[in-house]
DNA sequence: ACCAATTATATTGTGCACAACTTATTATCA
DNA sequence: TGATAATAAGTTGTGCACAATATAATTGGT
C-alpha cells in the first residue's frame, strides 16, 4: 500500500521537521521584524541575553551554542553590529578570538524581546504543556545525532 | 529562577526544531551526495516519484507539497533540469504553467534513493515508533499552524 | 628559541528561503 | 467584447547555512 512505502513524503519525519521548522519561524518573523531582527539573528540576541562568561563572549562560544560555525556568524554577527546591537572586538589576551559584546541598545532590546514568546504562544493556540514536551523529544534527537 | 526564563534559549521549542532539523539535514548530506542531491532537491525528487496527477505536476502542485513558492523552487528545478534529471517544459493547455517530468535518469535515481530511509535510522539508532510518534507531533504541530 | 600542529576567525562560492516585483496568460463580468 | 482581476512563473535582492580555503595567532614539543 502506498502509505508504507519508504519514500513517501508524508512518511518522513525528516520532511515534517523541515515544514514544521519553517512554519514556526515564519510565525516569529512579523514579530522579530518589530525589533529589527531575522530569526537567526533572534538566536544569536538570546546567546548573548544569556549573557554567560560576565560578557566575554567569543564567537566561538556562539557557534557551540547554536551549532553555527564563523561562516554564517561573521556576517551576521556584522550585521547586529551595523544594527548598533553588539560590538566586535579582537580580545586583548588572545587576538585569534572576537569577542562580542551588547550594546546599551542591545541590552535594551531584551525588555521588548520578553513579550514574543507569549504572543507566539497566543497566536498559535497549542498547549503549553504539548510544546514543552515536544521540545523535550527534539532535545532527545538532537543529542542523539551528535552523539553517534 | 534561570530555567523558567522565557527567553532562555534552551526553553524555546523553535530552537529545539531549528536544530535538530539542521542536524537531521547534516545526516541527509552525505547519503545524498552520492546521489547527486541535496537535501531540498530530494524533497523535490520524493513529490516527483510519488507520480500524482499522472506525471502532470506543475511548479505550483511542487510548491503546495512543499510549501515554497516559485522563487525558490524555480532555480531549483532548473539545477535538476541541468543535472538531467527532470524536464520542465510549458503546459499546452496553459501556457502560464510549467510541467516538470521526470526523465529517465530521474526514475531510475528512485531505485537508488530507496535504501536511504533505512540507512539513516541504522545510523541515527533511534527507535522507529519514537521517531513515527515525532512526525505525527510535528505535523499536527505545522496543521495548526496553518489553521490559525 | 624554533618549528609544527592547533585554534579562531574571515573569505569565497553554492544553494536554499522568502519578500517584492515583473511578465505573460487566463478567467471574469459589466 | 473589452477592461479588470486573478493566476503562474520568473527575476532580483537579502540573509542564512555550510564546505573549502586562507590568514593570523597561539601552543606544545624538542
Amino acid at each position: 500500500m502506498e502509505s508504507s512505502d519508504v519514500l513517501a513524503l508524508d512518511n518522513q519525519v525528516c520532511f515534517a521537521l523541515y515544514a514544521a521548522n519553517r512554519a514556526v519561524t515564519a510565525r516569529y518573523r512579523p514579530l522579530l521584524a518589530e525589533l529589527g531582527l531575522t530569526y537567526p539573528q533572534y538566536l544569536v540576541m538570546l546567546v548573548l541575553w544569556e549573557g554567560a562568561d560576565g560578557g566575554q563572549v567569543r564567537v566561538t562560544d556562539i557557534g557551540e551554542r547554536l551549532r553555527l560555525d564563523s561562516g554564517t556568524l561573521t556576517p551576521l554577527l556584522k550585521r547586529l553590529e551595523q544594527g548598533g546591537l553588539v560590538e566586535r572586538r579582537r580580545s586583548t589576551e588572545d587576538e585569534r578570538s572576537v569577542i562580542v559584546t551588547l550594546t546599551e541598545k542591545g541590552q535594551t532590546l531584551q525588555n521588548q524581546a520578553r513579550q514574543i514568546p507569549a504572543r507566539l504562544l497566543c497566536d498559535s493556540g497549542v498547549e503549553p504543556e504539548k510544546i514543552a514536551a515536544l521540545r523535550d523529544e527534539l532535545r532527545a534527537l538532537l543529542s542523539r545525532l551528535e552523539d553517534a
